[in-house]
RNA sequence: GCCCCCUUGGCCUAAUGGACAAGGCGUCGGACUUCUAAUCCGAAGAUUGCGGGUUCGAGUCCCGCAGGGGGUGCCA
């Protein structure tokens, strides 16, 4: 249920009651209506701007519009008033028992209120972390991975299929250097002196996996060329790094529906295939590409490569897809694989990568709008990067993972729930700094906590409550008299709780899960000021003594806040706390 | 050079094209015989980087400029 829905369902059919009564002309679009709530409240509940939208197709006055429509609106028993203001806004006020009908919707639905069908199954992929499994994820990975796992529970709650994805490196050089680097801890378990060159990797976290393949394989790969032992190796190695990424996951309580190999692309044909795809459409060519301009390399000389025409579609420049030893570029296997994406079925494609992809995103978009006839909406998220603090100075740690704060530390230190809400505190594409002191302090500073302690205080009423014989279960709840509910105060948190299905949409319409963080910090905020209200005004209070009717309305309006919040905290996949500690 | 992102009170941020730009920190002043004061209330503080444009209406969209960051063929 949806309120802000069911008045806009009110507008439209009173305006088309207009046009049937020649009030309005006909065949107005009406799209841009919308029902908001007001930026000031003194303006009233709800605020739509049909008059003024209208006003031009109309050729009519936007306050003559408004003043027919008033009258139409104020028939409806929902209601109070319709007041034309400034330059042609209709401000509506509704009848108190509208809202709290609101809160018998909430204790009925649970966390299922707010869910939407706004989505209609379309089936939505979203792929995030795809970290290369050479090492442990580190704190940039960590953003990535709350931010698309909130982003798909986000999807999923307002109806879409949704199916979360990592696209696993494993085609690149990158993972050759990952097996002569576990082959020089191989070599070290065996008892060698070994020296880290540039261009290995030295972290701690492959000394295991040296020892695992010492003792599996004893001497048999010492003194031999890599001939002998790379493929093997690079097998090994991957799979232990997979391992150990899949395990830092789920640390973070991230579980990935598909684990695609971009291995598993090289040999069967499908780079081929998704190529032939793109030719077919003549968006392959052999040709020159011409340097880049002020800042020309060293080493540049003209060269043919097989090139992708995705200035066809938006991009600025032509893309390679073959390097000048006939392997494919980095780009040619990702094409294929959001091939495969596009082939699947999906009807629409989000990859949430790091700010240091920017340059990525008009190729992919280019490529996925070929290859799909511009049919799959393809979005990506870039998230900026996460800059550590401990006592108010810059932070860096070297654990295990050598040279980087490993999302294993992060989570080691202030836990899942923790980490996951902080990393949604900022939109996506703005830095975010994490620091370490401020992340577990108790205080309003700190969103985590100032939520987690709404919900916490309202745990505290529904125990109180329970010791003083009130019956506190939803169901009661849900059917107390709420009516009694009617002062201003209360008013206030019913209506931000209303907000709660029409912040869902606008969340998942934008692919933006941080509005929901900032949502709860809101709600809990308004929850708080009326706790506190309680403090002067003690018919504010949650429990009433010796009035069980009062107590269970009011302790039904704490409870709707306590709903809301899980439902929230629960997209965030942050688990909300019984009492704090 | 070109492309992308960012620029909002002293600091950090928010705002599906809607009304007087919303919070937090910091500053100043208040509220605990209570369901947890780990909270709340109030005050001061802004020409939303600059200049144009579109629109009934622009922090938001378009063009130009400045500053910061990222990227810019055989790394992924």
């Amino acid at each position: 249920m949806n309120l802000f829905a069911d008045i806009r369902t009110l507008v439209l059919d009173s305006l088309t009651d207009l046009v049937a009564d020649g009030a309005l002309p006909d065949g107005l679009n009406m799209a841009n209506v919308t029902v908001e709530p007001p930026r000031d409240a003194a303006h009233g509940d709800m605020a739509t701007n049909a008059a003024m939208v209208l006003a031009k197709p109309a050729k009519m006055k936007p306050r003559d519009i408004a003043e027919v429509l008033a009258v139409k609106l104020a028939n409806d028993p929902r209601v109070v008033s319709a007041e034309v203001a400034g330059p042609g806004f209709l401000n509506l006020r509704l009848d108190a028992g509208v809202w709290q009908s609101v809160l018998a919707t909430i204790l009925a639905s649970g966390t299922d209120y707010g869910r939407s069908d706004m989505g209609n199954g379309q089936k939505v992929n979203v792929e995030y972390v795809s970290a290369n499994p050479t090492g442990p994820l580190h704190v940039g990975h960590t953003r990535g991975a709350v931010f698309g796992d909130a982003l798909a529970s986000l999807l999923d709650y307002s109806g879409h299929d949704v199916t979360r994805e990592y696209y696993i490196n494993d085609g690149g050089g990158q993972v050759d250097t990952l097996a002569r680097s576990v082959y020089l801890r191989y070599l070290e378990a065996l008892g060698q002196d070994v020296a880290f060159e540039e261009g290995t990797y030295p972290g701690d976290y492959l000394i295991e996996v040296g020892e695992a393949v010492a003792k599996a394989k004893g001497d048999i790969w010492v003194g031999q060329s890599e001939s002998v032992w790379l493929a093997e190796l690079r097998e090994t190695s991957t799979d232990a790094m997979m391992d150990l990424i899949r395990a830092d996951l789920l640390a973070l309580g991230v579980k990935m529906d598909v684990f695609f190999s971009e291995k598993s692309l090289y040999g069967t044909g499908l780079i081929e295939a998704a190529l032939a795809d793109l030719d077919s459409k003549g968006l392959i060519y052999e040709g020159v590409l011409p340097p880049p301009k002020g800042k020309e390399p060293d080493d540049w000389e003209p060269r043919e490569q097989t090139l992708f025409k995705s200035t066809e579609h938006g991009d600025d420049v032509d893309r390679p897809v073959k390097k000048s030893d006939g392997n494919w570029t980095y780009f040619a296997p990702d094409v294929a694989y959001h091939f495969d994406k596009v082939s699947r079925g999906f009807d629409a494609l989000i990859d949430v990568l790091g700010a240091d992809h920017g340059g990525y995103v008009k190729r992919m978009k280019a490529a996925v709008s070929a290859l799909s006839e511009g049919k799959v909406p393809l979005d990506i998220k870039l998230c900026q990067l996460v800059r550590l603090y401990k006592d108010g100075q810059p932070f860096k740690m070297s654990k295990r993972s050598g040279d980087f704060v490993s999302l294993r530390d992060v989570v080691d230190l202030v836990g899942p729930d923790v980490t996951r809400f902080v990393m949604l505190t900022r939109k996506n594409d703005a830095k975010l700094d994490f620091d370490f002191d401020k992340v577990l302090e108790q205080s309003r500073e700190n969103p985590v906590f100032y939520v987690q302690y709404a919900h916490a205080r309202v745990m505290s009423v529904l125990r109180k409550a329970a010791d003083a014989g009130i019956a506190s279960d939803d169901v009661v709840l849900g059917s107390a008299d709420l009516a009694l509910l009617n002062h201003e105060a209360e008013l206030t948190v019913i209506k931000k709780l209303a907000e709660w299905p029409r912040l869902v949409e606008t969340a998942a319409r934008t692919n933006e899960p941080h509005r929901v963080a900032f949502y709860l910090y809101e709600l809990a905020g308004e929850f708080h000021a009326l706790w506190n209200r309680g403090n002067e005004l003690t018919q504010l209070r949650f429990i009433q003594d010796g009035d069980a009717a009062t107590s269970q309305a009011k302790i039904a309006l704490a409870r709707a806040v306590s709903v809301v919040i899980s439902a929230g905290l629960g997209i965030l996949g942050v688990t909300p706390v019984q009492e704090m500690r």
